[in-house]
RNA sequence: AGGGGUGUAGCCAAGCGGUAAGGCACACGACUUUGACUCGUGCAUGCGUAGGUUCAAAUCCUGCCACCCCUGCCA
């Protein structure tokens, strides 16, 4: 069967129960297309967790031809304010989602509703409330016994309709009344007694302004954004599956026309070691831990960023999650990580810097030649880049050892080892200064066997990174350990335990300090992002550090090095 | 008898009456001019539990157990 968009939703494959009853509700022909909403409520940044939520909503619209529409969901003037909208739209723009539009609830909706609130006024289905915020809560009885009416529920439609438009017009203080539905007071759901649609409060809200000083509530604003803009398929996490009787309560009493929205829900997806909260993260930026909202250590998405993870990986990661059955779904750090590796390890440049420098001499060398490194040596397409070998370069520290642990197969006194690209050498001599330190090593180049033209037949089992030094510079490394201590997994339950942030966040989690790069990255632009062979992945951070080039370190490589038995320092 | 939801490996997760997919993690191997990548192998006689129906049950039925969410004029 084909869409009037062109689908043909015989070729498209389910993946989950929501997309088998959407094929289901095509086909009946109970909906047209598929239109889904991202309601972010404009009141702080973006996380790691937001992202399940957009692509489930981009990409279930976008498999059938549908579209979404980003709706900032401003419907509380208390907690919002403008500065958010513009970095939702860079957050989607780097997630590669395009909204169908743009709107405001507040501007484009809040007219419509007030109208469908007094419609239901008039249909017996709402009334104004006279009790206070604790006689409601106190009225609504408990999770096992039902609540109480409250004396104002039975007046008349038309004395409703006459104080909500005074509470409209101001004429109430803030808090004294509230319009409520009127629906079951003994539901077994909380959520059905008597919701509050419409509260007083003489707030200014930073778009419209001082025009309202009544505030519709979630439950019943947002199914009727739903329906006002068309959306079929409105979908939320796991902890809204308790109002979805609310909302089709307000959908059938509020909009009452057969073209409805279903809500449908997914759970939520939690990262282990990951910190999140508004308040928390709040508290650690005003603390001066970290650098602000874009820290390379936060979990928004402008942290991530910046920290050089790729838009793919978490949605790949996202999506590797799934559905969801539970209300709450924890994942191991490390399966968001596998993501970012396999990404990255496709459209990294490959590049050689090295951490920690020991000076190596070639003593029967003189002058310096050119080599050449592959960019991606699992892209064909990725070409290749230059630099020098000569007669003075430097290996890192762990690259040579006095007393190998077995199993090692960089260098040792008297071994031989292969610098990536360049030639094999060996080392004949390990020169130390005064303090006993390495101060430096003297080592052979074997000729005839350069990378590439190697006939020598020499057999070598470790190839070492190394840069020359007639071809390097200094820039500055940035490495990251994860913001919160490893035991705890749940920081989030440690805080709602009563352990205090100070104990849970790592003390050093930043470690700055300067390495010697190759040449070749003195062209790198803000977010390059780059190998560091045999080192880990790296992308090229905003700051520099005294005219330094600074490298935020994404994610180490891949380890397979295991010494059997005991190593010994080295 | 408040209501709602969920139990499949260390973590996610498919499965919808025909004999337990896949991914992460882990462990070994192979390959390697990145100890990366890639490739191979292993990893639940078992699906919360006890019964029942059936030739056949993770799937159907019944009882029990465990965990999560819900008492904002937040979203």
């Amino acid at each position: 069967m084909k869409l009037e968009n062109g689908i043909d939703l015989d070729t498209i494959v389910p993946e989950n129960e929501l997309e088998e009853e959407i094929i289901a509700d095509l086909k009946s022909g109970r909906s047209k297309e598929v239109i889904t909403r991202c309601p972010p409520e404009p009141s702080g940044y973006w996380y790691i967790g937001h992202v399940k939520a957009w692509t489930i909503n981009f990409e279930t619209a976008q498999k059938f031809g549908g579209k979404t529409i980003l709706r900032m969901d401003d419907t509380n003037p208390t907690k919002e304010d403008g500065e958010f909208a513009d970095s939702y739209m860079a957050d989607l723009e780097w997630l590669g989602f395009k909204p169908e539009k743009l709107v405001y609830a507040s501007e484009s909706y809040f007219d419509d509703i007030y109208k469908i609130a007094e419609k239901m006024i008039e249909n017996g289905d709402a009334y104004v409330c006279e009790l206070t915020a604790e006689e409601v809560s106190a009225t609504r009885g408990t999770l096992t016994e039902p609540g109480k009416e409250s004396p104002y529920r039975n007046r008349t439609p038309e004395e409703n309709l006459k104080l909500f438009r005074q509470m409209r017009d101001g004429k109430f203080p803030d808090g004294s009344k509230t319009l409520r539905a009127k629906i079951d007071m003994a539901h077994p759901n909380i959520n059905m007694r008597d919701p509050v649609m419409y509260k007083i409060s003489r707030q200014h809200h930073y778009r419209v302004g001082d025009k309202w000083c009544i505030w519709p509530q979630y439950d019943f604003v947002h199914p009727m954004e739903d329906c006002l803009e068309g959306t079929t398929y409105s979908l939320c996490d796991k902890g809204f599956q308790d109002h979805r009787v609310v909302y089709e309560w307000f959908v059938q009493h509020g909009w009452g026309k057969k073209y409805a929205p279903k809500q449908r829900e997914f759970s939520r997806c939690v990262l282990e070691n990951v910190l999140t909260g508004k308040r928390w993260l709040k508290q650690v930026v005003n603390s001066g831990l970290v650098s602000g909202w874009d820290d390379p250590r936060f979990p928004t998405l402008v942290g991530i960023r910046r920290r050089g993870y790729t838009a793919k990986a978490v949605k790949d990661f996202v999506r590797s999650v799934g559905w969801g059955n539970t209300i709450e779904v924890t994942v191991p750090y490390s399966a968001l990580e596998f993501y970012v590796r396999e990404d990255l390890n496709k459209i990294a440049t490959r590049a050689m810097v090295v951490l920690d420098p020991l000076k190596v001499v070639i003593t029967n060398y003189e002058g310096s030649e050119e080599i050449e490194i592959d960019n991606n040596p699992n892209d064909e397409n990725a070409g290749t880049h230059k630099a020098t070998f000569s007669n003075v370069i430097y290996i890192e520290k762990e690259d040579f050892s006095l007393n190998p642990p077995p199993k090692y197969n960089r260098l040792v006194e008297g071994g031989i080892v292969r610098l990536k690209g360049a030639y094999i050498i060996k080392c004949n001599k390990v020169v130390f200064a005064d303090n006993g330190d390495i101060d430096h090593l003297e080592c052979e180049y074997i000729a005839g066997t350069k990378s590439g033209q190697d006939n020598s037949g020499i057999k070598c089992k470790g190839t070492i990174h190394f840069v020359s030094a007639d071809n390097c510079f200094e820039v500055t490394i940035r490495d990251f350990k994860n913001l919160v201590k490893e035991e705890f997994k749940s920081p989030a339950k440690a805080l709602a335990d009563g352990t205090p942030i100070e104990e849970i966040l790592e003390p050093n989690s930043m470690t700055q300090s300067t390495a010697l790069a190759e040449n070749f990255l003195k062209s790198a632009k803000v977010e390059d992002k780059f190998q560091f062979m045999r080192k880990g992945y790296y992308c090229v951070d905003k700051d520099k550090h005294d005219g330094h080039l600074v490298f935020n370190k994404t994610i180490s490589l891949k380890d397979g090095f295991k010494p059997s038995g005991v190593a010994t320092k080295f």
